[in-house]
DNA sequence: GTCAACCTTAACGTGCACGGCAAGGTTTGA
DNA sequence: TCAAACCTTGCCGTGCACGTTAAGGTTGAC
């Protein structure tokens, strides 16, 4: 292979500058610097000439940020918690894997186990108060409904009212 | 009835005043005075030495947007087009009260669907990407509990390695 | 009436999450 | 090799959502 630069079986390690990865996740490259000041991130690499270098697990590290930050709307704080978790989840996976006695390696799930319920339990927090939201908005919705659907017929409505 | 304190046909006419409100509502007096600075609620009076003084309406309107705030994480300002829409939807509602026409009312309770609507695609759209997180975290989780049974079992798992 | 406990407006202060420079170093294509 | 286009750190600025303080007026129990 001549030069390496179009190898199939390439673990792709292509590294992106700080605008590359900035224009592929919708961030400006301000936002993704300042959430490696808060130590939300560290950049896989830095070149010669010190430039931020990013790769596919930072890529995703700051696609799930961007998802907690934008979707479920927690501040960067939160975040902050929740990736430390991760981290310590990754140091786990390390220990893990070079261990081979059984009660440590129950322990380690264990605690994994314990770190990603809490994200669980967070989330569906959310989720369900955003459902309640939801079903008393649809329950005004299909008021609005059944009055309009009513008066299409001609029928006079019980009460007329479109609120509620 | 010898003071109509407890009269059991009283519509509620007791209006609290601001620390009363925010006490109620786990806000402080100062949100509640910025949320009427930004025109997202007017409170229903004021007494004579103009203390602003809240109806039951007003507590509603404010466990709303406490709900948009803390639960779907929208901005005061997100949260304010919305009540807008709401507003409308009131004067629409007093509209309709007053007038017999049949074709005015399909015109209104459309608008107040369509306004209704726009919440309800709004909060839906927070609700699909919370759930596409809960669901990454749980199938982590239940990878690790997979992993966890296995080693309470005895077994030998088949791929060791407590991550996703 | 009077006094503590509440309220008012007005103003400035604060933490978060960046935005936007400046002053310089690095990369890269022609 | 050299200029345009990128990047670096540093630092001050900004919008949002309030917190806090100041200076005073109002309420309600005594």
């Amino acid at each position: 292979m001549a030069s390496g630069e179009l190898d199939p079986g390439d673990r792709s390690p292509r590294l992106l500058k700080i605008a590359e990865v900035a224009d592929e996740l919708g961030l400006t490259t301000r936002a993704v610097r300042y959430y490696e000041e808060l130590g939300l991130l560290k950049p896989a690499a830095r070149s010669e000439g010190s430039y931020r270098l990013f790769d596919d697990d930072d890529l995703e590290r700051l696609r799930f940020i961007r998802g907690l930050r934008d979707d479920a709307g927690f501040s960067l704080a939160e975040i902050g918690r929740m990736l430390e978790d991760e981290e310590a989840r990754e140091r786990n996976r390390a220990r893990f894997r070079t261990t081979t006695d059984l009660e440590e390696r129950r322990t380690i799930l264990r605690d994994a186990l314990i770190r990603v319920d809490r994200q669980h339990v967070s989330l569906l927090g959310k989720a369900d108060r955003i459902a309640a939201m939801i079903s008393e908005v649809e329950s005004r919705r299909d008021h609005l409904q059944r009055h309009l659907a009513d008066l299409e017929a001609g029928r006079t409505p019980r009460h007329a009212d479109p609120g509620s």
